[in-house]
DNA sequence: CTGACCCTTCCCAAG
DNA sequence: GAAGGGTCAG
């Protein structure tokens, strides 16, 4: 597609006719239309930075740079997909070929182009938490570690190792020793278990979501040919986030740039909340160092938030020693009420205010979807929830499990990734250890006799999986079921060709597992419009390895799949974790159990870690600030529940570091009559 | 060998 | 307060 953009052979600016000086504050303009080279955004919140992003991307299509050859690099798949929106809306260009997305979906999209480069096939299974703690428990069966009298380290926490090794660019005996000294004595064991899942994962022809990012650095450090293609391909770079990026992310970006060539990374260092996956503010306070003639630009008016917010947002972050000096100047101005502070008797209370609060505000104007409720926590929207469901306010929560991690999700995925990838041990088994009278043992003995056919490895289809399947011995009780999955993968996989998507969803369900669903669940029903979920999604795909992939790359954020659930009109206020609230903004927020324990985090916070509190801190900043027009602040003085023991709670320490007269402090204490409790009084 | 059941453990955030 | 892990009967 050579396109539209050819209609006017000579680029000129304006010829979009967007007022970049109009559109633009000052400090935005300078940045969008500065000179191709090497660039540092740092863009306070509530700044415009999507829109700087967007309107930079447009400028360099206009002055006739190809899509093809952008690179615009997200943390999120919806803060990707919003600034492709944006940016087709200011183009009348084909931006399709554009590459956008987040780290993991590009270096996705690279791998599987290359993948036989590595040993891998184009056909790569993406493990998740799960599978890679079903693949590393294999390794440790395997590895003869006596784990009798002295306890060895859970999949779990050696998963968070390595991963913390790989990210940080540290070796694992390293990470043992500062964050894991109480394993010192299996280091060397440790070391083992790692270099053989890694092995394993080779075997398996699957990569988890560490080696999406490794893999493809290393893909660009050892052939040289290829980087040279990337790097003249991407002659323009942006990076989202720039301040959340790790040593790995960090390498990938050095690679794809190349000598001359321009980047443009984008960050606020006030807002760095992921160092516990290897984030690295240096990354972003070096970025002048790395590259000798970077040019800094700075945007510090807010035009999100009312100056009561923001006064409490710049004063809050101030207790922060680690940090550039920034002071955020409000763009809007003032005449609203000051945010609120409210304590509250217990959760339950807690919840009932929040509840409360919703709907007045909703009687005032203010629709649900502009409101949010943030929280450190999944498990602390729990009372939320229920106080909601009993009210009938309509919500939407992005809750720690992602749609693609759901048990049922994942059984009818088993089957469509071994047909599409036959070394994947680990879909296999799953699979068929659906069927009654197959175990750990059974099941292993069928892999055996699987990879003993030798098809495992073959590059093409078998006519039908049946001709070879239906001469294994399954244990006798599983027999029937045998037969049947055996069918079933016959119409995944028609004449060595692989059905659509939705159809193999639709032959899995209907074949096998429907059955199943129907036995083990007691919420059948919901389970099954999970699945009929995955189908219609499926509709959308004609390539099944295109479609598993997306599953996999698919985060909580993004929501169900189908993405049709919530019709238009059905409006519902947001519940969500402040990590996945980054970069989102509401008319009203509340954020909820301030206190100590909760917010900040109980290990943190006995832990007596500086950096960690600051970084803690900064997630408190990053909650506050996405509030446009009004700002709750709540916390509970006694939590009954607390598994800890400590029953009454102390105010979040955040609370005290700002000024008491930056907020109101709202009294709404046991109050008998709560329900008819009526703000007529209070200052909004 | 499988699967049910009881007990311990862990409750911080995500692509 | 749930979920994964270990134990033991069938």
């Amino acid at each position: 597609m050579s396109r539209s953009y050819n209609l006017n052979s000579q680029p000129k600016a304006g010829r979009f006719s967007l007022d970049y000086q109009a559109e633009l504050n000052e400090e935005q303009y300078a940045a969008v239309c500065s000179k191709p080279g090497p660039a540092l955004v740092i863009a306070g919140a509530g700044s415009g930075k999507t829109r700087t992003l967007t309107y930079r991307v447009a400028y360099l299509i206009e002055k006739g740079v190809e899509p093809k050859n952008i690179l615009l690099l997200t943390f999120t798949n919806k803060a990707s997909r919003e600034m492709l929106e944006r940016v087709r809306e200011l183009v009348p260009v084909d931006i399709s070929d554009l590459w956008g997305g987040t780290f993991h979906s590009i270096c996705n999209r690279i791998l599987r182009r290359h993948a036989e480069e590595l040993g891998f096939t184009s056909s790569f299974s993406i493990l998740d938490r799960d599978d890679q703690k079903s693949l590393i428990n294999s390794v440790i069966a395997d590895c003869d570690i006596d784990t009798k009298d002295k306890r060895f380290p859970k999949a779990d926490v050696l998963l968070t190792i390595f991963s913390l090794a790989l990210n940080t660019g540290a070796d694992i005996p390293k990470i043992v020793d500062e964050s894991y000294p109480y394993f010192e004595d299996w280091i060397e064991q440790i070391v083992e278990v790692g270099a053989k899942y890694t092995k394993k994962k080779l075997e398996v022809n699957s990569m988890d979501f560490d080696d999406l990012l490794l893999l493809t650095v290393k893909l660009l450090k050892n052939n040289l040919d290829l980087r040279q293609r990337y790097q003249k391909k991407f002659q323009h770079i942006m990076v989202d986030e720039f301040q959340d990026t790790n040593h790995v992310q960090s390498s990938l970006v050095n690679y794809l740039v190349a000598g001359q060539e321009s980047i443009m990374v984008v960050g606020d260092d006030a807002q760095s909340i992921y160092s516990w996956r290897g984030a690295d503010m240096e990354n972003i306070l070096s970025f002048p160092d790395r590259f000798k003639d970077a040019k800094v630009f700075r945007i510090e008016s807010n035009y999100r938030s009312v100056p009561e917010i923001l006064e409490l947002s710049n004063s809050a972050i101030k207790a922060n020693r680690k940090q550039f000096d920034k002071n955020l100047k409000a763009h809007r101005t003032g005449g609203s009420a000051r945010p609120a502070l409210v304590a509250l008797d217990d959760p339950g209370a807690q919840a009932n205010f929040v509840a409360q609060r919703v709907l007045e505000l909703r009687d005032e104007g203010v629709e649900l979807e502009e409101m949010a409720i943030l929280y450190r926590a999944h498990h602390q929207s729990l009372e939320i929830q229920m106080e909601f469901t009993s009210r009938n306010i309509p919500f939407q929560i992005t809750s720690g499990l992602r749609f693609f991690e759901q048990a049922h999700i994942k059984d009818v995925s088993a089957f469509m990734r071994f047909v599409v990838n036959r070394k994947d041990e680990v879909s296999f088994k799953r699979m068929i250890l659906l069927l009654p009278g197959i175990g750990n043992v059974g099941a292993d003995k069928l892999w055996r006799s699987w990879v003993a056919t030798g098809w495992h490895q073959r590059e093409d289809n078998p006519a039908k999986f049946s001709d070879i399947l239906l001469d294994f011995k399954p244990p006798k009780k599983a027999q029937a079921g045998w037969e049947q999955l055996c069918y079933t993968l016959d119409e995944l996989v028609n004449g060595g060709e692989f059905a659509r998507p939705s159809s193999m969803v639709y032959s899995i369900l209907e074949g096998t597992y429907d059955d199943y669903i129907r036995a083990t669940f007691d919420n059948y029903e919901q389970r099954k419009q999970d699945i009929q979920q995955l189908m219609d999604y499926g509709e959308g795909f004609d390539d099944i390895m295109e479609f598993l992939a997306q599953l996999s790359l698919m985060s909580t954020a993004d929501g169900d799949p189908s993405g049709k659930k919530e019709q238009p009109d059905d409006e519902s206020v947001v519940l969500s974790s402040i990590h996945q609230a980054k970069g989102l903004e509401w008319k009203v927020v509340f954020v909820i159990w301030l206190t100590d324990g909760m917010f900040p985090n109980g290990r943190i916070l006995d832990a007596d870690d500086q950096d960690a509190m600051e970084e803690e801190r900064r997630l408190f900043y990053v909650a506050i600030t996405r509030a446009k027009d009004e700002l709750y602040l709540t916390y509970p003085m006694i939590n009954p529940k607390s598994y800890r023991g400590d029953l009454v709670q102390t105010p979040s320490s955040f609370l005290d570091d700002f000024p008491r007269e930056l907020v109101e402090e709202w009294n709404v204490s046991s109050a008998p009559s709560w329900d008819d409790h009526d703000f007529g009084d209070d200052p909004f």
